[in-house]
DNA sequence: GATTAATAAGACAATAAAGATCCTAAAAAG
DNA sequence: CTTTTTAGGATCTTTATTGTCTTATTAATC
């Protein structure tokens, strides 16, 4: 129950690795993919994603490849994971006011609300630096 | 991210309704379905699991139907959810030590351990008692 | 004991989501 | 203008989810 799926652990995989690297230096998606044992066409969809939210930059052309978007301090373990599964609902009753059937009294509700919010609690104050820095 | 399936969401109101019930009553899976507003044949199935995992007991024949196995207080929502779902397991490689590639400097495993701790703990500390009088 | 009413068990099917791959386009460098 | 690299889009396979249906069992009642 409440797994991650292989995007995201790919996409935390790549991160760390672009975090590993000197500032400033572009690191190609077969390199990254290789090492970080990853499928090379899946992870460059990934990182694709990871691109238009902001968190990695791409580079196209010789010399080119993905460097991260801004220091590793300031990216958290949440962002990476929010960007390529969406946000963090333990169930869609939480998001959709009409999804829920037994709203407004639905007494699981406020369950959910907590587990959400500590959960985002959790994998907002990991930083991407801290978890390179444990590797 | 980390959604609950439509079976748990189920399973959590057919035993909502069983603990609304007075004691020693059993009721029939179409009334509960019916009430609920999920579909019979699914949660007969569902019902089943519940059964074989101790949560809830079935009578078979005229006058059958389902109880609750043991008083709402004695149940808490983490067994419901874990019975029809498995473990609570934020990342594969927390089940299964040749699942993660990176054992055993993964840096992101601490986190994912936290996680699945907290997540059990909220769902533990939650009896369907307390679910079923907040309805 | 036959009938009736209920769940149990297992097979099956449809849909959705996950996990990719591949091809062509665009961009940047040499 | 050729090469190298990512971008974007289409497509495909596999697995999981969300069910349904049919045939046992089991138990109560007539």
């Amino acid at each position: 129950m409440m797994e991650l799926t292989r995007k995201a652990e790919y996409a935390i995989r790549g991160m760390l690795y672009l975090a590993r690297t000197e500032e400033g230096q572009s690191i190609m998606i077969g390199e990254i993919a290789r090492e970080m044992q990853a499928p090379q066409a899946f992870l460059a969809k990934i990182f694709q994603v990871l691109g238009d939210k902001g968190l990695i930059r791409s580079y196209k052309g010789q010399g080119g490849g993905f460097a991260l978007a801004r220091p590793a301090q300031m990216i958290t373990l949440g962002q990476i994971v929010e960007a390529v599964e969406g946000p963090i609902m333990p169930n869609t009753c939480l998001m959709d006011d009409s999804a829920c059937a037994f709203k407004p009294t639905c007494p699981v509700h406020p369950v959910w609300r907590r587990l959400q919010a500590v959960t985002k609690g959790i994998l907002e104050e990991v930083s991407l630096k801290s978890l390179a820095q444990g590797m």
